[in-house]
This record gives C-alpha cells, sequence and structure tokens, in this order.
DNA sequence: ATCTCTGCAAATGTTTTGCATCAGC
DNA sequence: GCTGATGCAAAACATTTGCAGAGAT
C-alpha cells in the first residue's frame, strides 16, 4: 500500500462518498467511473489492505456478502431493506444486553439489525 | 420428501437432539452414524425440503455460512462463541426498536446478535 | 530502472445440479 | 417394478492467488 495508484484513489473515493456500506461489486461498478480497465481482484485487495489500516470496516449482516464502510464511525447499526437489499445506518442503539446473556457467558460486543422496508420502497409500495 | 429413508431418519433425528442450530458439515458429521454413507448433497437436499415443509428454519448469523434448527420455538436470538464458533440460543428480547428506525421506514423484524466467550471457553481462558 | 500494483486466468471453497444406480413403497 | 432418493462427480458462484506485464516513484 505504497503507491498512489488511479485505481486506489477511485476506489477510496468511492467509500468516502458512500452513505451506506458497499459490497466489493459495487465498488467495482462505482469505482470504474475513476478507473474504467478496474478488475474485481485489484478491488478486493485494495479493500483488504484498506481494512488492515483501519481506513475502513467490514460490515456483516445475516445471509449477506460482506460489505465495507468507512471507519471510525459512532456506534450504530443497520437496517437491511428486504425490497432492495441495501443496507442502511441506523444510529444509536436501545436495550440492556447483558439482561439476556446467559449465566456464565461473557458479552463482550452485539448486533443488531433490524428488517423492513426503507422509505423508498414503503413509498412505492 | 415422500420416502421415509435411512438417511432423512438420521439427518431428522440429528435435529431433534440438537441443542443450537447447526452448519450442513456439522448435520453430514452428525447424521453419518446412523447412515454411514451419507454424501453432503444428500444433507443440502434434505435440509432444503424440511425448510421448506416448516420442519427446520435457518439461522443466519453475520460472516457465518447458514444454519438450520427445529422450527416452532419462542422468539429467540443467539450467541456466538468469539473461541469455539458456535452459537447459542438466547431466550427472550429486550429493546424497542422502533425507537431507532429512521422516519419513514418501516420496522417489520429484527435479529440481535451476542458476542463474546460461552461459558465453557470463559471456564478455559 | 526498480519494484509494487494491476489484470487476467486459474485455483479454492462452498453450495447446487446431472445422472446412473439404489431402495421404499 | 415404478419412481423418488442417493452418491458421486461435475457445474456454478464468490473470493483468493500466481504470474507476467504495466506504471508510480
Amino acid at each position: 500500500m505504497t503507491r498512489n495508484t488511479r485505481q486506489r484513489a477511485a476506489i477510496r473515493r468511492v467509500f468516502v462518498t458512500a452513505e451506506r456500506p458497499l459490497t466489493p461489486q459495487e465498488v467495482l461498478s462505482a469505482a470504474k467511473a475513476g478507473a474504467p480497465r478496474l478488475g474485481i481482484a485489484t478491488v478486493y485487495r485494495t479493500i483488504k489492505a484498506l481494512a488492515e489500516q483501519g481506513e475502513i470496516c467490514m460490515v456483516e449482516l445475516p445471509g449477506e456478502p460482506p460489505r465495507y464502510e468507512l471507519a471510525g464511525k459512532a456506534h450504530h447499526h443497520f437496517f437491511h431493506c428486504s425490497e432492495c437489499g441495501h443496507a442502511y445506518v441506523v444510529d444509536g442503539c436501545v436495550g440492556d444486553f447483558e439482561l439476556i446473556t446467559p449465566e456464565g457467558f461473557v458479552l463482550e460486543r452485539h448486533e443488531i439489525v433490524l428488517y423492513g422496508k426503507c422509505s423508498k420502497c414503503a413509498d412505492m409500495g
């Protein structure tokens, strides 16, 4: 990750302007605007490198391929639209999860995933 | 799904006795006790059929392959042990998720996933 | 000019499918 | 004996890796 190539610049720009976590395929499509001959292998390699440097982080939702977003955001979760399939950021958090943690288990982290229709898809339906 | 074969009986028995959701590979290993020449393709096909009939249901956790468990249980979530990788059932639920649902979004369903160490792994560490 | 990065294509790992054979009914 | 179910092997699909050549410094 030492050289500043056209491909990497394009991929970084995609993450900076994205409003939701993106799959590698979405990154490829979007970054091709700035680097037409970009290949999927380069996307995977660059994502891996950016994640290792802590610039982006992985977002995993149940039954979905990994997505990636800029790192350093406040604690948040996601709303997964059953219509368009996009994952939207949901700020904040509710619930005391220690209450349902079984005896003897050590709770370190939690994830909440909301499902339903996003405002766009709810309007259309 | 009309014939009652040795393989299907073995796979059904595995789900009935399981205390946590199982991956297809885990089902294969466990069911081989009752059907030695069982192949992974049969496991996948039988799981699909049992799920379509509503006997079992799919459990998807972030970044994990699908697991399956007997259907018809009360509302519950899962605790995913970062040490042994098993998914444990967590009964009940906390939090009012409407509170964090964005304006205009329609909330239909939610998932909570807890992460940390299960009692066995916590004892050893 | 050097040496990293890229794109292609082949390898990998998981799930699905085709097909000849086996076995429930 | 029919016909659905099985096991094997090949196909499909997403991700990773090898390698020769392109390009940043």
